[in-house]
DNA sequence: TACAATACATAAGTTTTTTATGTATATTTG
DNA sequence: CAAATATACATAAAAAACTTATGTATTGTA
């Protein structure tokens, strides 16, 4: 796990960027996709993921649908297509800022490293 | 200039990282080093720098010494031992948070890769 | 049957940063 | 030379993002 600074900043990309991919994702699903894509590096906790899937919900980035499984709830997420333009945003905002760090930190980060695919 | 919430988290990593390359340095001395070497993407303001570097010699990671440049005060800042191996430890935690953070978003966003339809 | 996992949610508190403000000296420009 | 800009420090109020804690309820498992 990181330290907690490190990751501040980072979740809304890391959202709209599995929702770009999968179409539609339920709260608990993003956070265990997370914890495997990252082997449990980084683990969203519920009180930050809640409230900010409800913000982007009123911002207009997602649209939701629930779903009975059993008696149990389930709320997914999709990206409309303001969503989608913004996920793309955000993450080519992330990847510059990324090569801005590495100019700053003074490292060489092959590309194409760790990559998924 | 990045989104607000993107930097978030990087300000320790960043001044760490620049006292461990230069020695000593002073505060407004770091916002203009930062500032050149992201072309103007990443502008520190005092409002946060000053704070954190208190912070940073509150812990015992930075000493400091003043100096009268004419009639002004100039406050160096440089790394203790402790100090030293915190930006170490930092900045590598950083480098590896990049990783994983690539290898949920993806860098190879070429035009038509990675999108869905 | 108790414990862990799934699945949602909110609220109080902490940390980090922005915005605003203050003080003072030095340099450049009209 | 006056005014504006740059240098150089500092703090305080407010906003933003997140952690920690708590709550509810269902489902699977040892």
């Amino acid at each position: 796990m990181y330290s907690k600074e490190i990751i501040k900043g980072t979740l809304k990309p890391i959202i709209l960027k599995l929702l770009q991919e999968e179409e539609r994702m339920y709260g608990y699903e993003i956070t265990q996709k997370v914890k495997m894509l990252t082997a449990n590096k980084i683990q969203i906790t519920e009180g930050a993921l809640y409230p900010l899937l409800h913000k982007l919900e009123a911002e207009g980035s997602v649209t939701t649908e629930t779903e009975k499984i059993g008696k149990r709830v389930r709320k997914y997420y999709k990206l409309t297509p303001e969503g989608k333009a913004r996920a793309t945003e955000l993450v080519e905002e992330f990847i510059d800022f990324m090569e801005t760090m590495k100019s700053i930190l003074g490292t060489n980060l092959e590309p194409g490293y760790g990559t998924i695919g």
